[in-house]
RNA sequence: GCGGGUGUGGCGGAAUUGGUAGACGCGCUAGACUUAGGAUCUAGUGCCGUAAGGCGUGGGGGUUCGAGUCCCUCCACCCGCACCA
């Protein structure tokens, strides 16, 4: 009998899909994603008389793992952004592609010799078929991949420009190198307004035309925006590659964890720290987070102050000191270099030599994290050597100590004890004496309010005119010189690895440089079948001779570009993608401009956001891109967490181990447990307060993780052991019941609780994933993924879809609505677009909800209101809004309609019921026609019984009336 | 240490300018329909209290007729930077 029921059932509910009663997403969704496709309905075209809206999803990596549910967090946003432009009579443009180069595509081909251009195309097309399965509104055909030769023809291209142009200081823009070489031939390199990171041996017209090719090519690398210099890099010798300071942790690599030491190397790197200031500048105008412009312009670290000149007691050389407080130079008590400082070997004396070379030795093997790791800790040795005050000529002790960075400022620092923490410290610890220069006897904690003290000239200024008056002092007897320094560094652009851009430059027998020219591009990627490194910190490439060797014996450079190189210009190609002729038309650049809506995670907060804009900046100034900025507005996904699950593994006993549920180990006292992760798959009640592992779960558990096999897993109903439970005594269980631990966390394989959204989507569709995304709360805010909260969703949507039926078919009726109906859609129309506007999608969700809700109380099934409910819910619902237009009549797709307005006339309300409060607590409820004055207002609020009971006794002071808001009646 | 952000029911979260705190959803409770319910529908659900009423947006103080929202102060958590001269 039962079965016979149960097969009915089942019979009935397919029949009910089969005259489309019953809302089954998947069937429509796999029809309009293929329909979408056939018919090009999200091709982008520039066309200049639609006005333009650019929505970008940050580059992804196209990863071996796949999509997890955090990652289309973004996505969903600003697909639902696109669409609403779109709807909103926008041309859009709403492009994906892939960050193809890297590591780890490389890594994977050295340990299993598969091509990482063969997995990268795996990966890439398990991301786009991840990616349609959610149903985005992305131009495929204007997709591409960093790998591909004919993108990276123009990364390459770029690179060229920049190695073949020049910062100049006076105009604040690159200009070519041509140019300034024009300017050495006419009066050398003294005064050339053109900016270089480091002091470039000054040379005259004549020396530069005597100079050979050679000699001219090192001295242009001082100014070239491309450049090659040797520099300090994080060798790892056991990985045979420089790693980026961000993959080194602790001294180790972060992947393997082998030692990383310091080495200097000749590396390409990138000149962006000549655009520090407008790096800096430019954030003002962007429409980006606070915190995220914060972050920015702590990496561009921008100090003003001064360098002050100090001479040498028996030396000829001067020592430099960078310092942001020069009006604090009369309390120079001693003086500070970093170990490493060159001047040391010369000024340290004789008997101080042992000690000196110890300390150097020391802070020598010490990696930067552990000389940051003893910052409470006050070291240093005195040299010896003295320098003498630049006014007083006073004699100066010169110390050494780690606390002073070589690659800030000058690497050395005059050390003012009564104004700077650190050097205090310095000088309690080592007795050194203390001068104040500022009277702080007041109290005041203002710095600014203090008065100078024991500081000749300066006496009696505050901090502001002491600082004009000792930088002029300075500038006019030649001691020192105002000046600003950026924390900012140039980018390191060489990578000793294979899965990377060639870069484009070749080498004569002399070591000369000289960039391919435009029509040798693209330099492609030699195919290789060894990926190992090459030998002597150089990468594979430079194994494969035919590749390297040219005949006139040039050679080409082994090094590959890192992964920015191709990512901070990526934005620009979907423009035009398949244009051989250019990077991008200069029609479709100055049409899509930049790029207004952004949206990603924080992660890249520095490196892509900063490279990018330096990109975009450099050719706006050789005039290939009409803005100053490449992203207009901004805004960073949160993070979707998932629930961490473990159990509770006793520490006493070994064999049999022994598990116990949460209530258990709580009483036991939970410091005698570890515990252990366990896959999420396993647990009942996933993400639930009371998750726990019955007796399949257990089984699971124990089959996957088979050194657990003979464990035994209590719970307080019974015990389980080997697939059998066995209950307590005296207990009814009939199934283990053992409470995990539960906590929320970072989703991550490496912890066992991914959440795949195709299996979300397969169970409850696409457009319930999808909203259910933006439901969960605000887009920037991150929050854990909670399984049942779905079902909440997806019952919406089948409450929605209802609202397009009767007795089981579709119906639609022509009459007109009456106000109620309409007051419903409007009022949704109206929340739904402020609140899409300010990109507050959860409450848009609810918003529907609410609607649905209403529509069904009042069974409303007219056309006037159902068909624009259809195109408001679009962007967020695609797939369900495309089948139920279809159904209502109409043959073009539901995502060219224009995006319904609402009519304020209809919201206008006759009356309002007022919230009556006395003194600030609401009592009770009062209506009143909207045309109602104060005064009638107020008198009737008097005559109200309720308002009369709370004022019994006591006399009414004031009335409040705030129209069509609220009373407050204010009684005492 | 510095900078930024966030603190609202059992949970995720609403509350645009100071104006009915807790929308919407989850969960929970009760009921209806059901052989059954992990389906569906209806009602309820901040806390205390039988009720009247009182208390409630991390704590304390202030401004205001009125404060989640503004000001001061303290606390907790999260993120970023961290010897930056």
């Amino acid at each position: 009998m039962d079965l016979i029921c149960g097969n009915f059932v089942k019979f009935a509910t397919s029949f009910k899909f089969l005259i489309n009663m019953e809302y089954n997403p998947r069937p429509i969704e796999a029809k309009w994603q293929k329909k979408w496709e056939q018919e090009g309905t999200y091709r982008t075209k520039t066309d200049p008389s639609k006005p333009k809206f650019y929505v970008l999803d940050m580059f992804p990596y196209p990863s071996g793992a796949g999509l997890h549910v955090g990652h289309p967090l973004g996505y969903i946003a600003s697909d639902i952004i696109s669409r609403y432009k779109r709807h909103s009579g926008y041309q859009v443009l709403h492009p994906m592609g892939y960050d193809a180069f890297g590591l780890p595509a490389e890594q994977y081909a050295v340990q299993t010799g598969v091509h990482p251009s063969q997995s990268t195309k795996e990966n890439i097309d398990r991301y786009r078929e991840q990616l349609s399965n959610i149903g985005f509104d992305y131009d495929w055909s204007r997709s591409f991949a960093t790998c591909d030769p004919k993108y990276y023809r123009w990364t390459q291209w770029i690179f060229i420009q920049m190695y073949s142009h020049y910062y100049c200081t006076e105009t604040q823009r690159a200009k070519p190198l041509s140019e300034l070489e024009n300017l050495f031939s006419k009066s050398g390199n003294r005064d050339v307004p053109a900016f270089s990171g480091q002091d470039p041996e000054v040379f005259s017209a004549s020396e530069w035309n005597e100079m050979n090719p050679y000699e001219k090519d090192q001295a242009l690398m001082n100014y070239r925006l491309a450049y090659r210099k040797t520099s300090h890099v994080n060798w790892c010798p056991e990985l045979g590659t420089v790693l980026a300071n961000d993959e080194v942790k602790d001294g180790r690599s972060e992947r393997g964890g082998y030692p990383v030491e310091k080495k200097p190397m000749v590396q390409w790197s990138l000149r962006i720290s000549a655009y520090s200031e407008r790096l800096l500048n430019d954030l003002e105008g962007l429409d980006w987070s606070e915190s995220l412009k914060i972050v920015q312009r702590n990496w561009i670290g921008k100090s003003t102050g001064a360098t002050v000149c100090f001479s040498v007691k028996l030396s000829e050389r001067k020592i430099e000191a960078f310092t942001t407080r020069p009006d604090t130079l009369f309390g120079v008590t001693f003086m500070v270099l970093a170990p490493e400082h060159p001047l040391v070997d010369e000024i340290t004396t004789s008997d101080r030599q042992k000690a000196v070379n110890e300390y150097r030795k020391k802070a020598a093997s010490l990696s930067d994290r552990e000389r940051q790791a003893n910052v409470d800790q006050v070291s240093g040795e005195f040299t010896g050597g003295y320098a003498f005050h630049p006014i007083t000529g006073e004699e100066i002790p010169i110390w050494i100590s780690d606390y002073v960075l070589m690659d800030y400022g000058t690497g050395a620092v005059m050390a003012v004890p009564s104004d700077d923490e650190r050097d205090r410290k310095f000088a309690s610890h080592f007795n050194l004496p203390i001068t104040e220069v500022y009277d702080k006897s007041s109290g005041e904690n203002d710095v600014n309010k203090y008065k100078s003290i024991h500081s000749d000239f300066l006496n009696g200024l505050n901090v502001p005119d002491a600082l004009k008056k000792i930088i002029d002092y300075l500038e006019q007897s030649k001691i020192g010189k105002a000046e600003v320094r950026y924390k900012l560094r140039d980018a390191i652009f060489s990578r000793q690895r294979y899965w990377g851009e060639p870069i484009p430059i070749i080498y004569d027998r002399d070591g000369v440089s000289r960039a391919l020219k435009e029509d040798e591009l693209p330099l492609e990627l030699p195919t290789i079948d060894d990926f190992k490194p090459g030998s002597d910190g150089r990468s594979p490439l430079s194994r494969v001779k035919e590749w390297v060797e040219l005949p006139g014996g040039y050679r080409r450079e082994t090094d590959t570009m890192p992964g920015f190189a191709g990512s901070s210009w990526y934005f620009l190609r979907y423009m035009d993608p398949h244009n051989e002729e250019e990077f991008a038309s200069e029609e479709a650049i100055q049409y899509w401009r930049e790029v207004d809506l952004y949206v990603g995670g924080t992660e890249h907060a520095v490196g892509h956001l900063m490279y990018a804009r330096f990109y975009h900046k450099f050719l706006n100034d050789i005039g290939k891109v009409p803005t100053a900025e490449p992203f207009k507005k901004l805004i960073n996904q949160g993070m979707i967490q998932g629930v961490i699950e473990s159990l509770y593994m006793d520490k006493r006993t070994a064999d049999p181990v022994r598990f116990v549920c949460a209530s258990l180990a709580e009483k036991e006292g939970l410091e005698h447990f570890s515990k252990v992760l366990v896959h999420a798959d396993f647990v009942d009640n996933y993400g639930a307060e009371d998750s726990y592992l019955s007796g399949e779960g257990v089984k699971k558990f124990t089959g996957w993780n088979k050194s657990f096999e003979g464990a035994i897993f209590e719970c307080p109903g019974g015990v389980t052991n080997r697939g059998k439970f066995t209950p307590g005594e005296g207990s009814t269980a009939t199934d283990s019941h053992l409470l995990t631990h539960s906590e929320v966390g970072k989703m991550s394989k490496s912890k066992y609780n991914v959440i795949n959204p195709d299996e979300v989507i397969e169970e409850y569709g696409t457009d319930c994933f999808r909203m259910y995304e933006m439901f969960l709360g605000p887009i920037e805010q991150s929050k854990p993924w909670d399984t049942l909260g779905i079902e909440g969703v997806s019952k919406f949507l089948r409450r929605f879809w209802n609202l397009y039926f009767k007795e089981e078919q579709f119906y639609i009726e022509d009459a007109k609505p009456e106000k109620e109906c309409l007051v419903v859609l409007h009022q949704t129309i109206k929340r739904v677009r402020e609140d899409i506007e300010r990109f507050s999608f959860n409450t848009c969700v609810s918003h529907f909800m609410v609607c649905t809700n209403e529509l069904r109380k009042i069974n409303c099934h007219h056309r006037e209101v159902l068909e624009p409910l259809i195109v408001l819910i679009a962007p967020f619902a695609p797939h369900i809004a495309e089948e139920l237009w279809s159904k209502a009549g109409h043959t073009n797709s539901v995502a060219l309609q224009p995006y319904p307005e609402f009519d304020p006339g209809i919201l206008k309300k006759d009356s309002v019921v007022y919230p009556v409060a006395v003194n600030g607590k609401k009592r009770t409820e009062m209506e009143f026609a909207t045309s109602a004055s104060k005064d009638e207002i107020e008198s009737a609020v008097r005559d109200n019984e309720v308002v009369k009971k709370w004022s019994e006794g006591k006399s009414i002071k004031r009335i409040i009336v705030v129209p069509n808001k609220m009373v407050n009646v204010v009684v005492v």
